[in-house]
DNA sequence: GTCTATATATAGATAGAC
DNA sequence: GTCTATCTATATATAGAC
């Protein structure tokens, strides 16, 4: 296969960077660096680095829209949908330069707020259709009142759950077996939920648990 | 009572200013505006301003090992458990600046790295013992295995609620009512597992659901 | 304790040769 | 498409008068 291009390259590296370190933090001149070219060159595909941050939101933005757009074949099948959870926590923590800080990325790029503000709309509404069907089917048992607030701090743990740990672990990088911790965080939202079939289930070596850190993030 | 010290009225503008735009976002330049005072007497209290960042994070962990330390005086009043939760609510919306973007934070003061990993460990052993107590009185039924996860989340969602409210509101600063709702969501996290005898107490008018707004926060 | 003026460093960005 | 050299703007920080 053909060797990537710079441009893709730059893009790669950029995800990495602001991912561990943070938008506000990572110059233009490490970017550079990490990817091997010289600067100049990097501004030869990204005039400004509100671009650059662009280009890796329309990603983000395209990845969250195609796992919104995921349909259930079959809701009574707990693997399911604990694999569409595992798509949206994938895809959270490939892009979580997004969520972290968004407050400083909104400054560098604030054309971005209003079109995150929709996105975010479009995914809630995705996942309450999505959870809608795994409650029709009697896989869990959430009154009405609750529904709102649980697909919320879905959410927020799904995005969020890294900085927690992060201060926990003192600063060291975090692993694929950190991944495992953050997806059984989402999951313990679940929990109580649960119908008595699928608590037996969720005990069962079929279970899926562990194996997020196959996925690809 | 005297007029407020400058040096005061720099931590005061600070936090606000910290806590709104993030701590890389803001320049000194803006601090001394929004004080009215001058760069150079901005430099003459803090000759850095990681010095800056140190003193407000010392008032934050005062304020949350106060917290820590607090004892339920009866258990068995879920009145009591609840303003409890409530403190560590306030103070993670006081110096919501410490979560948010804290790669930044550490990035600006590296010392504090290890200083907020040891007092967010004190801080999980003191929920603990006290969530313990609450268990023990009855008031709440968790599962051993589900108490980690629980307690992790619970200071997950305390911490990072606003950034997903302030997503969903494109933007627009957040006041009283907003608070009123990341407060319900920490308590949505506890909604499963309440005795019945206390889910009868929570949709009374006595629980003390909406009363955030009115804490000092 | 507060100000004015100045210094230093560096991040972001451009021009033009190759 | 990539590099070298350079420019501009600005954030942090200091010196010294008042």
């Amino acid at each position: 296969m053909a060797a990537p291009k710079t441009r893709d390259r730059v893009l790669e590296s950029s995800l990495e960077l602001f991912n561990v370190r943070g938008v506000s933090s990572v110059t233009t001149a490490e970017i550079a660096r990490t990817v091997g070219i010289n600067e100049g060159n990097l501004y030869y595909y990204f005039q400004k680095k509100e671009q650059l941050v662009t280009a890796l939101f329309d990603a983000f933005e395209a990845e969250i829209r195609v796992t919104a757009a995921g349909d259930l074949a079959d809701p009574t099948n707990p693997a399911e949908y604990i694999g569409y959870l595992r798509g949206w926590f994938a895809t959270a923590w490939r892009y979580r330069f997004v969520q972290r800080d968004s407050a400083a990325l909104f400054e560098m790029a604030p054309a971005l707020r209003e079109r995150a503000a929709a996105m975010i709309a479009d995914a809630e509404a995705a996942s309450r259709r999505v959870l809608g069907q795994v409650i029709e089917a009697g896989l869990l048992t959430v009154e009405p009142d609750m529904l709102e607030p649980l697909l919320a701090n879905v959410w927020i743990v799904s995005s969020h759950w890294i900085d927690h740990l992060a201060l926990r672990r003192h600063g060291r990088e975090l692993g694929p077996a950190d991944l495992d911790w953050g997806f059984r965080q989402v999951l313990a939202l679940f929990l109580p939920y649960l119908s008595e079939e699928l608590r037996g289930w969720m005990s069962s070596p079929a279970a899926p648990f562990a194996s997020i850190s196959e996925a690809r993030v």
